[in-house]
DNA sequence: GCCGTTTTCGGCCCGACTGTTTTCAGTCG
């Protein structure tokens, strides 16, 4: 049983306890436990059985957690949870995943009228047995029907890519409106910059709330309004994204800013460290508790939220409760990595293989982009479906490049590439000799993903410790909300590239991001270099530079921690070493 | 269920909005 398997068992705990209306932070433990087990890199399966002492060592498990792990690692099942379902069938879960319908009123509808499905609570609507029904009302069955249609989709993220083309039109639209807007900003998971985001939370300060809200009220896209209070408003686009509006006076500005970003771990790590010190922080402000009385002590800025506590300002992309706290205790947070100091990308595709755009319209292309070295990096022949590099087509291609270097001379480093497959037998997909003659070649599993852990871990120990191979790319072949991870052994692979002092990629397509975040952590703790790559199929496929650099924000990479940021002779140098 | 420089019990972040209620519970973020 892997971490994402026990992960995803603890949270399905806690969604049966919270529908049996358990003590709340009995609950929290568990979605704590989960979040804390998804983001480690180490095995669960490996501390149990090398010392499961150690678990009750990780934040958020204790004994009694630590033993259901364990439990879980040695028979693959655990009796609590096979009890649970015994008394709540699993399909009424589902009735939490429409808006408005929480644990309580799911249960009056479980025992009072035995609703199990989303089918049913329909028919139990239209017939308006619903209504009938103590603490519900006509609206809520209203409500209950306008909703059901989301419960199916309710839950799915979109790419923060996508969020982020809908953060912009929705920002201008706002700003273009008739109500004069003194202060505007985008929070919650979106300035966190998170791979996918599941709603967009705007906080605005003006004089003429009345105004701002009946211009979001008028958004070409909206499809219809949740809540509107004095403070607060919701919509929900046609898409189905949720987008919430808050009012907020200036004074608050920064504290409410600081509250609705989140994370919601690293508020709560937040508020108990205001409590120790005798202070209060919600979405209006710091304030100092004196018996009764309360003073607003700060709230303006996020810097000011912050200093009430004695910390430096945190950038939002940290603020996951992992390493933050500690870093700013010590003043010592990362200089995180930025765009501008990416000067090279080593994984692009042209019309050799499956891109769009030739050669030379790439070369060009990063020039105009700034880049002082490439690799042009095709597929090998495994990649049928791409038309990819055989030995001779490969050795065909780098004579071209070897050719139209001299044009581009002083301008850019063309390094002659390929993303060789990781056949499925193991081995690579082009002899040694052509290999050889590569300035850079990628490592990467296209096919066989859906092998057994040892066999994928042995494949790509076996391309690591490959004599010409530079870098695994897309390491562990996730594809965000469309295909799971391969089973990997990564502590192996942070091992295997330590020892032969190979790179890991960072993929930068935002359906890919591929390392994960705690991944790069993990890779930085082994003293691997990150390689963030785009894996350009296109001119504008370059682009998408800018996602993978949020990626390692996120994971807390500097430009130390990333090869390519570093110029071409260090690199070119590294590469030699 | 977790946690501890208020340490083995008693806390655990906090406020807005809605609908069903006559003062508040449930839900959400």
């Amino acid at each position: 049983m892997n971490n994402a398997q026990i992960a995803a068992i603890f949270e399905l705990l806690a969604d049966l306890l919270e529908f049996q209306s358990s003590n709340p932070f009995r609950i929290r433990s568990y979605r704590n436990s989960a979040r804390v087990i998804s983001d480690l890199s180490e095995s669960i399966a490996t501390i149990v059985a090398e010392s499961p002492q150690q678990l009750t060592k990780l934040d958020g498990i204790g004994k009694s957690l630590a033993e259901k792990c364990v439990t879980l690692v040695e028979t693959g099942s655990l009796p609590q949870l096979d009890e649970l379902r015994q008394k709540i069938p699993e399909t009424v879960l589902q009735l939490l995943r429409i808006p408005g319908m929480g644990p309580k009123k799911a249960a009056v509808l479980y025992q009072e009228l035995h609703i199990k499905s989303l089918d049913e609570l329909k028919i139990a609507c239209e017939t308006g047995q619903v209504r009938k029904l103590s603490g519900f009302g006509e609206k809520t069955e209203q409500a209950i029907l306008a909703n059901l249609e989301f419960a199916a989709t309710a839950g799915d993220r979109i790419y923060w890519s996508e969020a982020d083309a809908v953060a912009s039109d929705i920002r201008q639209f706002l700003l273009e409106g008739p109500a004069k807007l003194e202060q505007l900003e985008l929070a919650g998971s979106y300035r966190r910059c998170k791979e996918t985001i599941g709603d967009l939370d705007i906080l605005i300060v003006s004089q003429e709330p009345d105004a701002v809200m009946d211009r979001f009220a008028a958004y070409p896209s909206l499809r219809d309004t949740i809540v509107r209070g004095g403070t607060k408003m919701s919509i929900r686009l046609q898409s189905g994204l949720q987008v919430d509006l808050r009012l907020v006076p200036e004074e608050s500005f920064g504290a409410a800013l600081q509250y609705f970003t989140g994370s919601k771990e690293h508020n709560v790590e937040l508020r108990g460290r205001a409590k120790s010190r005798g202070l209060k922080i919600n979405e209006w402000g710091v304030y100092r508790i004196d018996g009764e009385e309360e003073t607003y002590i700060a709230g303006q800025t996020e810097e000011d939220v912050y200093q009430t506590l004695e910390l430096p300002w945190i950038p939002p992309e940290l603020r996951e409760c992992r390493q933050e706290f500690l870093w700013a205790e010590k003043n010592n947070l990362p200089e995180l990595l930025t765009l501008s100091e990416i000067r090279g990308d080593l994984h692009m595709h042209t019309t050799w293989t499956d891109g769009r755009a030739s050669l030379r319209q790439m070369i060009d292309a990063a020039i105009t982009r700034g880049l002082e070295y490439i690799a042009i990096t095709d597929h090998s022949q495994r990649v049928t479906m791409a038309n990819g590099l055989n030995s001779v087509r490969a050795r065909e291609q780098w004579d071209e490049i070897d050719r139209i270097r001299p044009e581009f001379e002083g301008r850019i480093h063309i390094l002659k590439g390929i993303e060789c497959d990781i056949l499925e037998k193991g081995g690579m997909d082009l002899p040694d000799d052509v290999l050889a003659e590569a300035d850079w070649v990628l490592a990467a599993i296209h096919y066989g993903q859906k092998q057994p852990r040892q066999q994928i871990t042995d494949r790509l120990l076996g391309a690591i410790e490959h004599p010409s191979v530079n870098a695994v790319a897309h390491p562990t072949g996730r594809l965000i909300n469309r295909r799971e991870a391969y089973d990997v052994d990564m502590d192996a692979v942070f091992s295997a590239c330590k020892q032969h002092g190979k790179m890991l990629e960072l993929n930068a397509n935002p359906l890919r991001l591929d390392l994960h975040d705690t991944h790069c952590q993990a890779a930085v703790q082994h003293q691997i270099p990150i390689v963030i790559n785009t894996d350009a199929h296109s001119v504008e496929g370059l682009d998408v530079m800018r996602f993978g650099i949020l990626q390692a924000r996120r994971a807390g990479l500097t430009s130390q921690h990333v090869a390519n940021a570093c110029c071409w002779s260090d690199f070119s140098a590294q590469l030699r070493a």
